[in-house]
DNA sequence: CGGGTTTGACCAGCGC
DNA sequence: GCGCTGGTCAAACCCG
């Protein structure tokens, strides 16, 4: 079966990209490099907001068997299409003036290079989005005024959303600006691997996400959100000039999977996670979770988690009533949503101004390739943030989804099955819901509705 | 028992 | 060349 889905968060940045926030967007790119705020709920509840969608520029992509080896490579193509959405809201394109564009007056800086014009050509909603960045390896960061290393600002003025800088990565959800930056050095780890120097250039994807409270946290550690793969800790090291230390993880989905990624908190903003991923899945997406490989540890502590366990999953008080009784995604996490309906944040209650940037980092080893990789076209509801996909996408992927059918136990499938499939009117925001559960902050590749054991498991040094 | 996490040690890249 | 730093290993331990 195909899939293009890697599973990763990046994926589910991309099929979350929107953000609707009503506020208009947040981008800011700069040549061909980019950074992408994304709006999501407030730390303490945030969830993953959506399911992985891929689109292209011509729709949605047909998933490829070569991608599974590469997480970033369905990056690429959405590209423009994605800009369509920034565009029209932000006024980051305020300098390249364009058709379609309507709203993106602003003090007139642009941090937009030369593909603005193209990508602001199809712009019709001003809804936010997530994307991904390459960002050179090599680029030195220059400070921003906020104190954050930027090197792409073009102005002072850059209407960008405040940034947060945890490796070279910026995104700041609490500040007013945000700046570009671009990775000062990037220095992947591969280890003991002869043919590849340790911390050299080495494709590199950097997510900034809004955290748990740290209350919530484990102690040293980090409420990691689950994405769809199984990781396995197998280090933690403490950072020099952070007061969180890093997690090291790779995949154990796979035996020979050299996928990994670190997961830190901010040294500057508590409140916000950099997750950043580096190498590749070379196997598809496990088909289920559940089966995964140390996957079902369950977390002992659970409920005393209350803003970072299963039960942190953002749920709208109002989607309750708009769930299938057929859903069976939903059903998995109704006990938990019923029993802690005065704990759930609700969206609407979420800060809208804390957003997660989302920055892809490829190194390339003889020339610097920066550019904008992608945003979604799945919209946000302002009030709910419940994705609203574009038509398109209504006619999909049946064909593609129904290998799919087949894994009835697997949620995901069932999950994505459901949102690509059905009236996205009618059933959109359940669907939404479901996927927040699915994207349990606390699991940390647990099995749905488990949460990490770190949980409960101090640390020592830490 | 098989999978996870924890944590000290080791190793290599990088800057001086 | 040396020291610092970061990334990984691997033994010990934990958990279901």
């Amino acid at each position: 079966m195909e899939n293009k889905y890697q599973g990763d968060l990046a994926d589910i940045f991309r099929g979350s990209s929107t953000g609707a926030t009503s506020g208009g967007n947040n981008t800011a790119t700069s040549g061909e490099s980019s950074t992408t705020v994304v709006p999501v709920p407030a730390a303490d509840g945030w969830q993953f907001p959506c399911h992985p969608i891929i689109y292209s520029a011509s729709g949605i992509e047909e998933p490829s068997v070569q991608d599974f080896g590469d997480p970033f490579s369905n990056l690429r193509d959405p590209l423009f299409h994605d800009l369509d959405m920034m565009s029209a809201s932000s006024t980051l394109f305020s300098s390249t003036k364009d058709n379609n564009n309507n709203n993106s007056s602003n003090d007139g800086t642009s941090l937009f290079g030369p593909k603005i014009p193209e990508m602001k050509r199809r712009a019709t909603t001003g809804n936010i989005f997530s994307s991904m960045l390459q960002i050179s390896p090599t680029t030195k960061l220059a400070m921003s005024p906020c104190g954050f290393p930027m090197s792409s600002c073009s102005s002072p003025n850059a209407n960008v959303i405040g940034a947060l800088v945890a490796n070279d990565a910026i995104i700041s959800p609490n500040s007013s600006k945000t700046c570009l930056v671009e990775n000062s050095g990037l220095q992947i780890s591969s280890p003991r691997n002869t043919g590849i120097k340790r911390r050299k250039s080495q494709a590199k994807k950097v997510v900034c996400i809004p955290a748990p409270a740290p209350a919530n946290s484990r102690q040293g550690g980090e409420v990691v959100p689950s994405d769809l793969w199984a990781w396995r800790k197998y280090g933690q090291k403490p950072i020099k000039g952070s007061p969180h230390p890093r997690g090291y993880y790779r995949c154990s989905s796979s035996k020979g999977c050299s996928a990994r990624k670190q997961v830190e908190r901010s040294r500057t903003d508590p409140n916000m996670l950099v997750i950043t991923y580096t190498s590749e899945h070379n196997h598809p997406w496990p088909t289920q979770r559940n089966a995964l490989a140390g996957s079902t540890r369950s977390q002992p502590n659970n409920s005393k988690l209350t803003g970072t366990s299963k039960n942190n999953n953002i749920i709208p008080n109002n989607s309750q009533s708009q769930r299938s009784p057929t859903d069976t995604s939903f059903k998995e996490n109704e006990s938990d949503i019923n029993d802690n309906n005065t704990s759930s944040i609700s969206v609407a209650q979420v800060n809208i101004s804390t957003y997660p940037k989302v920055k892809e980092e490829v190194a390339e080893e003889d020339h610097h390739h920066q550019q904008l990789v992608e945003m979604r076209d799945v919209k946000f509801s302002k009030d709910s943030y419940l994705p609203i996909l574009p038509d398109s996408s209504n006619q999909c992927h049946d064909d593609f989804f129904a290998d799919l059918v087949e894994l009835e136990a697997d949620p995901l499938n069932l999950l994505f099955a459901k949102t690509l499939s059905g009236d996205i009117n009618e059933v959109g925001q359940k669907k939404a819901i479901d996927t927040f559960s699915l994207y349990d902050w606390s699991g940390n590749s647990k099995k749905d509705g488990n949460t990490s054991s770190n949980n409960n498991k101090g640390q020592a040094d830490t």
